[in-house]
RNA sequence: GCGCCCGUAGCUCAACAGGAUAGAGCAUCGGCCUUCUAAGCCGAGGGUUGAAGGUUCGAGUCCUUCCGGGCGCGCCA
């Protein structure tokens, strides 16, 4: 239950009784204790906007309203803010009665784009953001209840694959040798650089390649094979949903991109301008007011990212038959989108109806606050990050807990590790840059993903140890000291959280909700006695510990980050 | 030059639609393990939210100017 909606929609019910109008009434979780649980905010802009005193406003709204079923008899506050404090018996009822998680009414088909590496190199660090937000978002829209459709976007058909095609045809490299990419990469791109001669031969196999020559497609498909198994193991080890079936790659629009361009000038959108096919649009102006262009075919005939990212949207849109597109790129990238999409809307490659999303994320920063640039040899590979992270982990475990057996030290290592590096991503906005820095990443406290894996683990400690099982719990807790309270009222909100995050795309809120949680779950434990409380207590507590527990371990789930039972 | 994003405690980050006294973690200092896992809990210090104006009952949030950083701007993706 969403119970934030829900007193949404009561006030905004009684303001439009009493005003005639809609307006928003705008509530939101209290600020402070002493304001209660919710505050409605809506009341002094509806006031001001109708030339009327707030507070009597408040009076007439809190007359109409209709509430007594799930709070407390509201408070006028401050210069007319309205406090809403949750009845107890509210409270009860929905953690012993109500789902985690209802699924929407209202459900749609989501494609998310994410991940998308360039299969010409192994993937680094930079490829971390999307793939897991990314994962992240499609998880949490699928329990909403929505038709996930992952398109993993690779890069499969750049001009640097004629470099490495005939780099692999010179060097007769077999699959051991291609196992590591970014070596191969490296070594091409020196012969490329040093060698004209072998630069000419590369750009003839692009040509080639495109053309559809028997050969060089025979080696491509080899070498995308190698590359995307790379990239397969490391979905695998993060845990990401992503799947060979998932692959839609640039190359799959080969065939629609001449149609694209066709269609745009057959739509008079089309410009010719130094040669190359452009799409020039009012809203989008460079210097001195001059239009900006969008290339769509190049002067030597060939098709550029835009033609593709054009085809993307109207496969998506019509054959996917999608509701809603989000893409998890760069924010560099977000001009070429308000672009890629303005043209798409004008040519009508996407349905009115279909909403596209660009989801940008920030840069990555080196601690030093320079942008982490990708000089050769100093990226980062995932697969050398994850080593890392499990190994600090398992040292870690190993220092805690030294009776874990050692197949399970290494699981809960694993957990923790490859948590700690997911979670580092998703509690951050995603719109701020991002400093890479191991020690924040691997350090295990606060607001991390350990902290809420331990808060986990404390709590099937409780069950184990009381040899308890949930089921056998009454269904609703009585809920009399401040701790319980607390935790109550942070339990009703895990749905209004993940709803939101669903529309803004903004994990970190999620995060930022589970460790609040958390942080109540610890402080309820420290405060209240559980197991050796008189028997009617103890099963109220035990409830409460469930449902924490569940709301934890589903919330975590949607993040894409493991439990363990103990660690 | 034009445009977009960012600037919050020493560091890394929050602050949800303009709401009430800007919050966490790390680091620093001081407490708490013979009772459910101390990866924990409790407490202390630490801020002119880059600067200056403006809008209003109220601004970290909106507007203007400036400073500082990042990025983008025709045939790479």
């Amino acid at each position: 239950m969403n119970v934030r909606a829900l007193l949404t929609e009561r006030f905004e019910a009684a303001l439009a009784a009493v005003l005639g109008e809609a307006v928003p009434a705008n509530v939101q979780p209290a600020g402070r204790p002493e304001f209660g649980d919710y505050q409605v905010n809506g009341i002094m802009p509806a006031a001001k906007r109708m030339r009327g005193n707030p507070r009597a406003l408040a009076e007439q709204v809190l007359a109409r309203v209709a509430i007594d079923d799930l709070v407390e008899p509201p408070e006028i506050a401050g210069p007319g803010f309205i406090n809403l404090t949750l009845k107890v018996d509210f409270l009860a009822e929905t953690i012993g009665s109500m789902p985690l998680l209802a699924t929407t009414a209202h459900p749609e088909r989501i494609v998310v784009d994410y991940s998308s590496p360039n299969l010409a190199k192994e993937m680094h660090v930079g490829h971390l953001r999307s793939t897991i937000i990314g994962d992240a978002l499609a998880r949490l829209l699928a329990a909403l209840g929505h038709t996930v459709i992952r398109q993993n976007h690779v890069g499969d058909w750049g001009t640097q694959f004629g470099m490495l095609l005939t780099y692999l045809d010179e060097t007769g490299a077999n699959s051991a040798e291609l196992a590591d990419l970014e070596q191969f990469y490296r070594a091409a791109k020196a012969r490329f650089d040093d060698d004209p001669a072998f630069a000419a031969r590369s750009r003839e196999t692009v040509v080639r390649l495109q053309q559809g020559d028997a050969h060089a497609r025979e080696a491509w498909q080899r070498f995308i094979d190698v590359s995307l198994a790379h990239c397969q193991a490391i979905y695998d080890r993060l845990g990401v949903t992503l799947s060979p079936a998932d692959v839609y790659a640039e190359s799959a629009y080969n065939d629609a991109l001449a149609d694209i361009v066709a269609e745009l000038d057959r739509q008079g959108l089309a410009t010719a301008s130094d040669g190359a096919t452009c799409v020039f649009l009012d809203e989008f102006k460079g210097k001195d007011g001059e239009p900006l262009p969008v290339i769509v075919q190049k002067s030597d005939g060939g098709y550029l990212y835009a033609t593709t990212d054009l085809a993307a949207v109207r496969y998506r849109s019509r054959t996917l038959a999608a509701d809603r597109v989000l893409y998890l790129t760069d924010a560099r990238q977000a001009l070429h989108f308000r672009q890629i999409f303005a043209v798409a809307r004008r040519a009508g490659f996407a349905n009115p109806t279909t909403r596209l999303e660009h989801m940008p994320f920030g840069a990555m920063l080196g601690t030093d606050g320079r942008p982490f640039r990708t000089r050769a040899g100093e990226v980062v590979k995932l697969a050398e990050l994850l080593d890392e992270a499990e190994a600090r982990a398992l040292a870690l475990v190993a220092g805690k807990n030294p009776e874990l057996p050692e197949d399970e030290r290494r699981a809960v290592a694993r957990a923790v590790g490859i948590g700690a590096v997911k979670y580092a991503d998703l509690s951050k906005n995603r719109a701020s840059d991002y400093v890479f820095d191991w020690n924040q990443m691997l350090a295990f406290e606060g607001n991390t993903a350990p902290y809420l894996q331990y808060a986990c683990t404390r709590i099937q400690s409780i069950f184990r140890r009381g040899e308890v099982t949930p089921e056998t719990l009454p269904v609703r807790p009585a809920i009399d000291e401040r701790a319980e309270r607390q935790l109550a009222v942070l339990l009703v909100r895990f749905q209004e959280i993940v709803e939101q995050v669903a529309e803004d795309g903004c994990p970190h809120l999620l995060c930022g909700y589970l460790y609040e949680l958390s942080t109540a779950f610890m402080r309820f434990y420290e405060a209240c006695p559980i197991l050796n409380a008189d028997a009617g207590v103890r099963a109220s507590r035990l409830r409460l510990c469930a449902r924490t527990g569940d709301t934890l371990r589903l919330g975590l789930g949607l993040l894409g980050i493991e439990t363990v039972e103990r660690m």
